[in-house]
RNA sequence: GCGAGGGUAGCCAAGCCAGGAAACGGCGGCGGACUCAAGAUCCGCUCCCGUAGGGGUCCAAGGGUUCAAAUCCCUUCCCUCGCACCA
């Protein structure tokens, strides 16, 4: 039992007002957003795939979305919150294969499912704006796109090696392609192996046409704008600056003689005097020409293509036979094939140099090859140049050059810039990003919008023959679309000869690449989005989303985004996300990632059912800030139910007319002022996305409100104020309570729509809290200390008006006690003065302090606080009032206190 | 190896950018109130010593800057994540 039934007697019943309130949020169309409106704060969270269920990612996901974006609304905001759904992709297939149905019947049910899930979770969301990708409306925009970045000269047919999931059967992007355990292999030494990253399966690799985006042609500009992304994290900033991982260097031919001249890549074009052999990868073209001609060169390639990546030693090699020759020095230098040089790194050549590259240095020395040292540190280097040993280890720093003929002495920056000319090199910048193969075989998803005719080639579909549907789904083991004979033969556009559609359909990076803006326009009929009203709209403000998407999907979305404005489909819009937020991972109880194998699993349905979707909301929301892990604990969710069912009866017991209620008086002074100072507290925790921060406010507040009123006869504006604050400042987060909350106090219209609370904390707040805090604490150390066991009055003193100046001028002077003892005024209080200003003396700092009413003012508003902790009566005095005795023992900050029993 | 982010009391975790109170909050533990009792709820305490608000030692370790350091700087150790035979 999670609730006893005297609480669902006098509480809330989630199971009736969360359908209620649902109901009443859709009929108002409290989400909806005006085409018209202007600029509007766009909360996003990533679009689910549609898997048919909501896991607690999800839940956590778009909590966050929906706390923001409720606290804008309420805020006065337009709001652009949408849902859609990413609904191309595998696992449709694989689903439709094992309940002998279709991949767009499966996804269809799926969609109903979870959007029923997502209302259940009580998410506003502007459903009129909701896209599916794997709709005909939606998905011929990727088609037209297709089309216009091939206009732009993004589109390329390439053949490329690529990887293959054998069980997938399907070709997978590199950022499909993750390392994994390798499996049972009796010799295998644990190595990592390349995995599908769906399913795990190792990777095949095989040489296929595919189309290409030409990414490549924007990463100069991908990577320069990730600096001033400020509202992005710095890791996923960092991962994609990883990704691209730019190289600036300098290519330099080498002649082989009996072959073509080399190209090679370098970054320290300084060191080639001590180049003292070369190397080609595998793969490059003349290291399969010389193995033509040269048996164990053939041997060893067949072997390093064969081989999984680890297996092979870092110093594996076959000497050719051949000689290349170094253009700096003339000398001749053994031609390698070596593993370790990468195909498509670089130009897939290299001119090695043993004394100042580890890895060079290690292949010198297993392959006896003559070590030459070229640099040496500079004077004013860290490393004495006498205590360099290149035979010993590569020195890789930068230095002055020597050895190098006459360029000695040149520093090592200076020597690249200068060898370019000398070796008629250039300046290269290389990348790692490599261009975005967007053809995969399968089913379900967009067709590539072309025809392939022997006589005219590709051949695009006309626009006015847009979209290119799916045909049926086919059973088959292969693509069904090479299966759809009919659908698949054409005429074609150009000469009307026979002619086959192409049967590869887009990666659904497309389909995510830009949805965004398909929700500022969403059945807008002539472009994939309406220029206008999406350059106002975008970018989006606040996206959230998992971590794993830091590369792929957000980098894509950023290439669209740019290649969509440099086509004026976007006016100035340069990057689609200004904020972007990672929500954790949603640990199970154990601390571990919830998982079927683990069994540590909690479902989204069940937690609604037993608690209802606010409580899931709250629990989530307070257990740790949005990017922090976050585990389960039912003692924190039970925690979070009774807090609302709390909060829920402190208003319902006042609208009953419960609560007897008197006039304003100094306790409502108090309980005012901290009611402004929560508003304030909580508004800007919810700006900065720390809404446990905000959460914890608020339940102090409602502590704050039920001792009130408990303990006192309070005032009925201000219980009502607070009440409606503390629910206001909910709302966002748990808003079926709100608005049940909201109805009991007798107001109209729904709390989404209602105004959030003014947000200034009272002048003098936080100095006039810590007096409190401390006073207080300072009460009870001494009750505890001296062991008083009944306190019958306790008179509290506040310090008088001369302490304050002594204090002030105190903060000013150098010399504290002379200064205090010049001044006239403070002269007449003699020997007192003297000390006082002495103890401050010793002090390095003066706390600021409230006059000398105001203290007093202070005191009285919370006497009722510590009346209520000790069972005493509480008397507050001014100086003079106060015995001399006692008085003379306060100071500003520190009233003085006396406990009688 | 390179890069990013961390190491705070029994545990989780704020504070660090903008230096100024043994350091928010939660969990766990202890004591008290309410109750026949339990639960729920509420009020305290929870580094050490202390019979009037005091003293001592603290924020991975060590050093430095400062009147003042969890916060700034340097060094070392450890953790997490990303990239990586990258020429």
């Amino acid at each position: 039992m999670t609730t006893t039934g005297e609480e669902r007697e006098r509480g809330f019943d989630h199971t009736a007002i969360e359908p209620h309130w649902q109901a009443a949020w859709e009929d108002a169309d409290v989400f909806r957003i005006d085409d018209g409106a202007e600029d509007p704060e766009y909360v996003l969270a990533m679009f689910p795939y549609t898997s048919g269920s909501l896991h607690m990612g999800h839940v956590r996901n778009y909590t966050i979305t929906d706390a923001f974006a409720r606290f804008e609304r309420m805020r006065g905001e337009n709001v652009l919150h949408p849902m859609g759904w990413d609904s191309f992709g595998l696992p449709a297939e694989n689903a439709a294969e094992e309940r002998d149905t279709n991949p767009r019947d499966w996804t269809m049910q799926c969609i109903d499912s979870m959007r029923e899930q997502l209302t259940e979770m009580g998410f506003g969301y502007d459903w009129e704006r909701e896209i599916a990708t794997c709709e005909p409306e939606y998905y011929q925009w990727n088609q037209w796109l297709f089309k216009r970045f091939r206009e732009e000269g993004l589109v390329e047919r390439q053949g490329a090696e690529l990887n293959w999931c054998p069980s997938c059967e399907t070709v997978l992007a590199d950022e499909q392609v993750e390392e994994g355990e390798a499996p049972e292999v009796p010799h295998g030494d644990g190595g990592a192996v390349e995995v599908c990253w769906r399913c795990d399966t190792p990777i095949e690799h095989r040489e296929m046409d595919q189309w290409f985006f030409t990414i490549t042609d924007y990463a100069e500009e991908l990577l320069g704008a990730l600096d001033d992304l400020d509202g992005w994290p710095n890791n996923v900033r960092e991962m994609q600056r990883n990704w691209i991982g730019k190289q600036e260097g300098a290519s330099v031919a080498f002649e082989i003689p009996g072959y073509d001249e080399v190209d090679i890549f370098t970054t320290r074009l300084d060191t080639i005097y001590g180049a003292t052999y070369f190397s080609l990868a595998p793969g490059h073209p003349v290291a399969q020409a010389i193995a033509e001609d040269n048996d164990e060169v053939a041997e060893y390639i067949e072997m390093a293509e064969q081989a999984d990546e680890d297996d092979l030693d870092v110093t594996s090699g076959v000497f050719t036979g051949e000689y290349a020759v170094n253009p700096a020095t003339g000398e001749e230098i053994p031609v390698y094939v070596a593993d370790y040089v990468l195909t498509d790194v670089g130009t897939g050549a290299l001119y090695a140099v043993p004394a100042h590259d580890d890895r060079d240095h290690e292949f010198a020395e297993a392959h006896d090859i003559d070590i030459v040292q070229v640099v040496e540190p500079t004077e004013d280097a860290d490393a004495d140049p006498d205590d360099i040993d290149v035979q010993e280890a590569a020195y890789t720093e930068d230095g002055v050059l020597v050895n190098s003929g006459e360029y000695d002495g040149l520093h090592s920056e200076d020597a690249r810039e200068t060898f370019v000319e000398v070796f008629d090199g250039e300046h290269r910048t290389e990348y790692n990003l490599r261009d975005w193969g967007i053809s995969r075989q399968r089913y379900w998803g967009t067709p590539i919008p072309m025809i392939h005719c022997d006589d005219c080639g590709y051949v695009e579909v006309p626009d006015e023959d847009l979209p290119v549907e799916l045909p049926e789904f086919v059973h088959t083991t292969g693509n069904p679309l090479d299966a759809a004979e009919e659908w698949k033969h054409v005429d074609c556009p150009d000469c009307g000869g026979d002619a086959v559609r192409e049967t590869d359909t887009m990666d659904t990076f497309v389909d995510s690449s830009w949805y965004f803006l398909r929700y500022t326009s969403p059945d807008f009929e002539d472009a994939p989005f309406d220029t206008d009203r999406a350059s106002d709209w975008m970018p989006v403000d606040q996206y959230v989303g998992g971590i794993e998407h830091a590369v792929m999907h957000l980098l894509y979305a950023r290439f669209f985004t740019k290649v969509l404005d440099d086509g004026d489909l976007l006016e100035g819009v340069r990057e689609p996300f200004t904020n972007l937020t990672n929500q954790g991972m949603v640990l199970g109880e154990d601390g571990h990632k919830m998982s079927k194998s683990r069994g540590n699993g909690v479902s989204p349905q069940r937690i609604i059912e037993e608690y209802g979707a606010d409580t899931a909301r709250l629990f989530i929301m307070e257990a740790a800030q949005p990017e922090k892990e976050l585990a389960w604990s039912a003692e924190e969710v039970q925690s979070a139910h009774s807090f609302l069912q709390n909060v829920y009866r402190l208003a319902d017991d006042y609208a009953a007319g419960a609560v007897a209620t008197d006039e304003a008086d100094d306790i409502a002074d108090y309980v005012a002022r901290e009611i402004d100072a929560t508003a304030a507290r909580a508004t800007e925790e919810y700006e900065g996305f720390r809404f446990n921060h905000a959460l914890q406010a608020v339940r102090e507040l409602v502590s704050l409100l039920r001792r009130y009123e408990d303990a006192t006869t309070p005032d009925a504006d201000v219980l009502e104020r607070g009440i409606t604050t503390a629910a206001k400042l909910l709302a966002p987060v748990a808003p079926h309570v709100g608005e049940e909350i909201w109805e009991r106090l007798g107001h109209d219209g729904l709390m989404a729509e209602a105004e959030w609370p003014r947000a200034e904390a009272p002048a003098d707040y936080a100095v006039a809290r810590r007096l409190v805090e401390n006073t207080r604490e300072d009460v009870r150390d001494i009750v505890d200390t001296v062991g008083i066991e009944n306190p019958e009055t306790i008179t509290l003193a506040v310090a008088p008006e001369w302490k304050h100046r002594v204090v002030d001028i105190a903060r000013e002077a150098d010399n504290v006690v002379p200064a205090v003892m010049q001044n006239e005024e403070l002269q007449q209080y003699g020997e007192a003065a003297a000390d006082f200003a002495k103890d401050l003396a010793g002090r390095a700092q003066y706390d600021e302090t409230l006059s000398p009413a105001g203290e007093r003012a202070a005191l009285e508003r919370a006497a009722w606080l510590v009346e209520r902790e000790f069972d005493a009566e509480v008397i507050v005095l001014s100086a003079e009032e106060a015995d001399e005795s006692l008085a003379k023992k306060a100071e500003p900050g520190r009233p003085a206190i006396d406990i009688e029993s």
